[in-house]
DNA sequence: TGGCGATTGTTTATTTTGTAACAATAGTAA
DNA sequence: TTACTATTGTTACAAAATAAACAATCGCCA
């Protein structure tokens, strides 16, 4: 068994999940064998970053027909999947938590959202997409009783600042974060912040900063 | 009329984001001052990246009382925010779509979505949360009339592959990629992509990561 | 008023990330 | 076969981001 390296860098894992969506779109359309500078052009990069991630990984090929897909998409599934299951949480089923919930659904993942939890009654007690709603008050004891460790916060950011307790106490492991609040939770727990105003306003900087240039 | 600094890194900005936001929370709970370490506190990190975030921007307050908390909003914003007026445009009004555009509905942002496309007849020409919904047909020509130069992208990845060239036709300086679709578009347009399923496949992983550490 | 403690602004080092250069070799075609 | 091209894997370099160390100075209190 070939050794895994342990150490890969945070973007590497951000583009090898990129990798693999992509190479499971061309394999869904029969095509065996990619060069790296043709899976380079379809994320905007370089073909040397693309080879350098699959090195980090312990990646090679040694054929020059480009790589095989689906044996890259293999390799690159034995970096990122666990194999016990990861089973996902939605806090808030307003519009964000139920495209997720929808979003995911739709795939054919490793990653299971078995459970949403919100505070609006007309919500909890029913299934949306398929996976029953319950109520916050339960969020422990359901997590507990369905092997949950990861959650997505989707709710409003008012609610957010209460949650931390909760999920520290049920034993999250790893959070990832819509909403404009920072969560305070220890060391041990991954979280990831993505709120969507901040996303924005980044672009906008960016496009403010090119047109200067122009000028 | 101190020069402002042209070259500010790219995190340096999103954290710029996230410390107005956490500024104006507390602008409205009455506080006047704050500590660089108690904002660091706030975000999960240290008090020196705060304070050298504010140096690269040029902000410096020479009191020991801490930063005047409305003084670093203006000037935060002074350095985020664009005079002319960014118009945003939400392409695929699913739930996704619909998430957004009620999230900056409630918001008092310099940001303002003016408009949402989409091909289902049952929305087009309808209000969604006080924004018109135009088919993607007349893309091109609202994008014009309203002058929108950002757009997110909250469609189906299906759809996706289609929409670099009305992007670029329309002239649009800004794109927030939320589909699984990486984008075909030149250097001079600004593209984040924040795929969902990227996001938590990374938070899995190193959750994984934790756990393989800690046996 | 004078010194102590706390906080800030700046410089310097370390780590992480991305880019470029280069050597090795499988495939290709005469 | 043999030279050539294209593609790969690796090493070395450059840039960006983070963290640490340090010097300067304001506020506080005796």
């Amino acid at each position: 068994m070939s050794n895994i390296p342990s150490n890969i860098p945070e973007k590497t894992i951000e583009r090898l999940s990129e990798y693999r969506r992509t190479l499971l779109r061309c394999h869904k359309q029969g095509i065996t064998h990619i060069f790296s500078h043709v899976l380079a052009g379809m994320h905007g990069i370089t073909a040397v970053q693309v080879r350098r991630d699959l090195m980090l990984i312990g990646f090679s090929s040694d054929t020059k027909k480009g790589y095989d897909v689906k044996v890259l998409i293999d390799f690159i599934s034995s970096i990122l999947d666990s194999e016990s299951p990861m089973n996902i949480g939605v806090i808030g089923m307003g519009h964000l938590g139920q495209a997720i919930t929808k979003y995911f659904n739709s795939k054919d993942l490793k990653l299971k959202i078995t459970a949403a939890f919100d505070i609006d009654q007309n919500k909890v007690g029913t299934m949306i997409d398929g996976i029953p709603v319950f109520h916050m008050d339960e969020f422990e004891e359901r997590v507990s009783e369905l092997g949950i460790n990861i959650v997505v916060l989707s709710s409003p950011a008012r609610v957010a600042s209460e949650l931390d307790v909760p999920i520290i106490n049920a034993g999250i492991k790893g959070v990832l974060n819509f909403t404009s609040k920072p969560l305070n939770l220890p060391h041990g727990i991954v979280v990831e912040n993505y709120d969507i105003t901040t996303l924005l306003e980044k672009v906008a900087y960016f496009v403010k900063e090119n047109e200067e240039k122009d000028i």
